[in-house]
DNA sequence: CGCGGGTCTCGTACAGCGTTCGAGTTCACT
DNA sequence: AGTGAACTCGAACGCTGTACGAGACCCGCG
């Protein structure tokens, strides 16, 4: 369903965005349900139970109203989720760069969205599924743009080497979002998953040896330590680019 | 229901994988399903219609099967997707790390994972789902591994390394996915698409002159150097790594 | 006061989904 | 001929997102 944003018919579709138009104003009544508060409620969700385990029915029972009363507030569930998928940017700092200097403003921009997003786990399976263009999802892109502009990159490299920052965060969190949830809280099984891997590595065993390795160490340690080895070189990179 | 690999339940329950499984032999004759045939129309249905669009009983009247009779041969959708998944990695290529030297088998590693997951968008929304531990994931890799070994990088250095590669790979590429999903073939609706990102990007000029200046070059070329800048960053950023 | 007319809720219904179950068929082998 | 394994599949369950239309509430106007 959520791919619907980028649609596949032969059809021509109108592409559409929660942000894209106005939402209905709510009337002064206090009571009744409010955009805010459905998002709110969807976030809790979310957060105690993944994104699989939200759907209208449950959100609904939760704000103690009707499933279809939603939709009322909101165009259909793909709106909600970006709704929500937006709020997690604010998460993300937004420092004075003219302060810190481009290197750390850019370093605060990748630690936090990687920290958003593994605080909220399910945002890591949204991402490239809805265009992030929320007002905080482009503020938090905002201070990265003016950070690469202090830098010294102009134009088209500007946003080529936002694009290489935030793509990094991206692809190293969603696979820790997902290495995490099946490793934490005990909620699975070590053994077997150990065995799993053990089996499917068969015949490289350098990358078993590496396994055993990972396995010595702290793992939340490691991942943070393996984060900040790959942001360092696409910022030196970047720092070298300036250079040329 | 992917997100089954990643149990959140109080309860603790087994990891599970195909690769950890034996498949149930076919007996020798000729007529009938065969997995490899259900994952072959599977990757059909895929690569046609977008992930999304596979059903059971799609994928089973595909066959002229009953949808049911497929769960003899694959334990549910998410093992079935799982061996759709690990053949895509069967395109990026196996170069001779030891002929073409480290930064080229690295960055054709780079741009083959690129091209595979552009070939086929629907894998762009597995990323992260589904531990990658078929056979040819695990291949690819191989070589990324001892082009990194060729490169100099030993012990967790070198699964740093690749993983920075990789990170960088899938996060630059998952969101290009989802923009020529939406972008390519005319199945959107431009002028409202602009619309959108207009009013949505309304407070950032800045974000709309560089839209505009997007808007003014062809962008598949665009995206490409784009991926180029971003990788190089990242290459040059692990050769500095190795001097230090 | 009455009476639209917007705002908002929600029961019902529909089409589709993944998957379980158990009955049924086919076939190789004794 | 008989047995058991390999395999197919119709029916059913519980779940999903959401369209629709009937109703409820409330405000402002005549």
């Amino acid at each position: 369903m959520c791919e619907s944003f980028y649609a596949e018919g032969v059809t021509t579709k109108q592409f559409t965005s929660v942000w894209a138009r106005e939402p209905r104003q709510s009337r002064p009544q206090g009571q009744g349900l409010t955009r805010e508060q459905i998002v709110k409620a969807a976030l809790e969700l979310l957060d105690a139970d993944g994104l699989d385990a939200l759907s209208m029915r449950k959100l609904g029972a939760k704000l103690g109203a009707g499933a279809t009363s939603l939709y009322w507030h909101v165009a259909n569930k793909d709106e909600l989720l970006e709704l929500a998928f937006d709020e997690i940017w604010g998460e993300v700092p937004d420092l004075d760069v003219e302060v810190v200097g481009w290197k750390d403003a850019a370093s605060a921009f990748a630690h936090g969205v990687r920290q958003a997003i593994l605080a909220h786990p399910w945002a890591g399976n949204l991402i490239g599924r809805m265009p992030a263009i929320g007002p905080k999802s482009l503020r938090a892109g905002d201070m990265l743009r003016t950070a690469l502009r202090l830098a010294g990159f102009r134009g088209m490299d500007q946003d080529y080497a936002g694009s290489a920052i935030t793509a990094y965060v991206m692809g190293a969190t969603i696979p820790e979002v997902a290495w995490r949830a099946l490793s934490q809280s005990g909620s699975y099984d070590a053994a077997s998953m150990r065995e799993v891997v053990r089996k499917a590595a068969a015949g490289y065993p350098e990358l078993i040896a590496r396994a055993d390795e990972y396995a010595r160490h702290d793992e939340r340690t490691l991942r943070a330590v393996n984060f900040d080895f790959g942001l360092l070189c696409v910022l030196d990179g970047l720092e070298r680019r300036l250079g040329a």
